[in-house]
DNA sequence: CGTTAGCACTCTACGCGTGAGAGTGCCAAA
DNA sequence: TTTGGCACTCTCACGCGTAGAGTGCTAACG
């Protein structure tokens, strides 16, 4: 456990503490890669073979030794191949691995994609998953841009034919939120009032002048000043700010979760269950909110990094997404320890990208 | 006992051809149950010391024979127990089995949980979906109510303080749909138009007075014939129309997808992915509708009935909700075959009634 | 002094044969 | 019609031996 902090420790400063010759960079990347590839324990043999290292295999053997004297590979039994530790895979993403942007083809292919659709923003999300899912072959996670602070934008009010009302109420990051009021409760409470739509446009109207910007106790506070429709809407609003404070990550989208059921490692159902109870409850989401919303850009999780026991054999990669101080969201993936990193982190760091630029675009300039 | 139970049959209509002995009747249910209940195939001895059937394996094994020849039971290999087929399903699901209402103590617990929230209504299919999955232990799709055919119901706009204007679409079946409008396009289509607030206001209530009950079609003829802003607005609604129309089942939401993942038969990750891969697809709902909307009720589906070659070896209990005429919905779960029916199909019925309950009370009684 | 070849050793995966156990089907007796 | 008996079949678990891959160590080499 010692270990794990010192993994999430470098993890944060950047620059591990080992130092490693050339050569023993050289086998761990060739392990690695290896290894993502095969998902088959790496002999010296094999390695050499394969990669052309230019030395012999008992010259790998020795390096391979050192390395894991340093717990960056492990060795399942004695006489198998080695296998990367969460360790070693961490020095591989920080300082080894040639990470490349993404081709030219991927992107363009990524950028069609989106602009196929009808950006209604649940559909949107969907199929950020899917192209992210199917471009990492990975579980992929996005959830909705929220604000960390809900605040009133504006609210409309409609009376159905069949005398329901409607509330909608726009939030001041561009998300909606809508409600249908009680019919019984609102004339139970308020026998004296009108409730056509004109008064419900005039309730609407001063709601829109008095409580714009505001968070949910501020709207609780001055609602309860305003006039008996308008004061009872008021209340109704803000538990409907309470309700989007509360909730940190409400709803997520997640696609290609057959793709982590392909790999070998999860092929048993019983493995792979408690990570999708995980995914599903969706609480592995919270850990990363604070991180991201510390610093941004692309944060990669290793195995045992994870503080959740259930995912000690997964690794995340994730990103947040979204204008700073508006609404964040988060997005990423999902996948065994022994995941591509190299294709990963990119399509990650792209997507984010490419969904703030639509975000941005789609909220207008900030005045 | 037995004029009882034939009577019975006879007051269902439409049986199986098949008549049977009381013996092979209490054999084929006695297997059904075991097999139900173990996943291992059920031989003569284990069944009689099991189910005390008062006669001996031998006579259970002659009965097991004929059940076998007229294709209700089945034999993995010779020397094996006897499974029931998908036909032998059919036969206990029809008439073999003692269905029971729900107990009132699972009842209340599920009446309890759906008072516990709110009801936004996609928590509310998320919360049907979970309760579903957790008292059939099963996999539980719940699908939103939908009208068939969509149709206008009202129309506001809203002119946002960074410049974009929100669309809020609410459908006759109270069904809301909003869509952010370009700003850009706007500004470009019509350059010599006011779109401030007011302008929006006199737009929205034009098209309500004139648009009401209207489908895409109509919808998108007579906006023609308005005013330029007016008109511009009905062929975005129009096309929102047209989307809800062609989404049969849009969003689905489902849950406890480990239940099924935790059976015996789909212990190898790789049974489960094609199914894994319908379900998110959700295509396999497409087949209901039909089936669904002409009559209501609970239905079967057992292995093979299932015209998805992905779903042959699992069964699915649906039924639909809402109201009939305004929008149809459809909830239920999905398992192995060897489902634990007489459990899955009142708990799929008690819940569609329960949601018929709660929506038709959300809409108020039709005028 | 680092690198390499050689060698003994270790561990897994696989194929094979064997025996126990569960179940069947058939037949003759009750 | 039901039952007991019996021969037969098939799977599953176990033990065993072998092939193969890989290691670690040591001694020789440049």
């Amino acid at each position: 456990m010692t270990d794990e902090r010192i993994a999430r420790e470098r993890a944060r400063g950047g620059r591990p503490a080992v130092e490693l010759t050339d050569r023993q960079r050289s086998v761990l990347r060739a392990v690695v890669e290896d290894y993502v590839l095969t998902a088959v324990p790496v002999g010296s043999k094999s390695l050499v073979s394969r990669y052309g290292l230019g030395v012999s295999p008992a010259t790998v053997r020795s390096a391979m030794a050192e390395l894991e004297a340093l717990g960056l590979l492990s060795h399942p039994h004695t006489s198998a191949g080695r296998v990367p530790s969460d360790l070693g895979y961490r020095l591989y993403v920080e300082s080894l691995m040639r990470e490349a942007e993404l081709d030219t083809t991927d992107r363009l292919m990524i950028r069609h994609q989106f602009s196929q659709v009808q950006l209604t923003s649940n559909e949107w999300l969907r199929l950020a998953a899917s192209i992210l899912a199917g471009s990492t072959r990975s579980a992929a996670v996005v959830t909705p841009a929220r604000s960390r602070r809900a605040r009133f934008g504006h609210v409309q009010l409609v009376a159905l034919a069949d005398g329901t009302r409607l509330l909608v109420l726009v939030l001041a990051d561009g998300n909606v939120s809508q409600r249908r009021l009680d019919r019984y409760a609102l004339e139970r409470e308020l026998p004296d009032e009108a409730l056509d739509q004109a008064a419900l446009d005039a309730a609407a109207a001063l709601l829109n002048t008095e409580l714009a910007g505001l968070s949910a106790p501020q709207v609780r506070r001055r609602a309860a000043k305003l006039p008996a429709l308008a004061a009872h809407i008021g209340q109704v609003v803000s538990g409907q700010l309470e309700e989007a404070d509360a909730v940190v990550v409400e709803e997520v989208f997640t696609d290609g979760i057959v793709n982590v059921l392909e790999q070998p490692e999860f092929a048993e159902g019983t493995k792979l269950r408690p990570i999708l109870e995980v995914i599903q409850r969706s609480d592995f989401l919270e850990q990363l909110v604070p991180v991201l919303t510390r610093r941004g850009g692309v944060h990669v999780i290793i195995g045992h990094e994870n503080t959740n026991d259930a995912m000690h054999e997964v690794s995340l990669v994730f990103a947040p997404y979204g204008a700073p101080d508006r609404a964040l969201g988060l997005l990423g993936v999902l996948g065994p320890t022994r995941m591509r990193y190299p294709r990963a982190i990119p399509t990650v760091r792209y997507i984010s990208t490419l969904m703030n630029e639509l975000i941005n675009s789609e909220y207008g300039e900030p005045q």
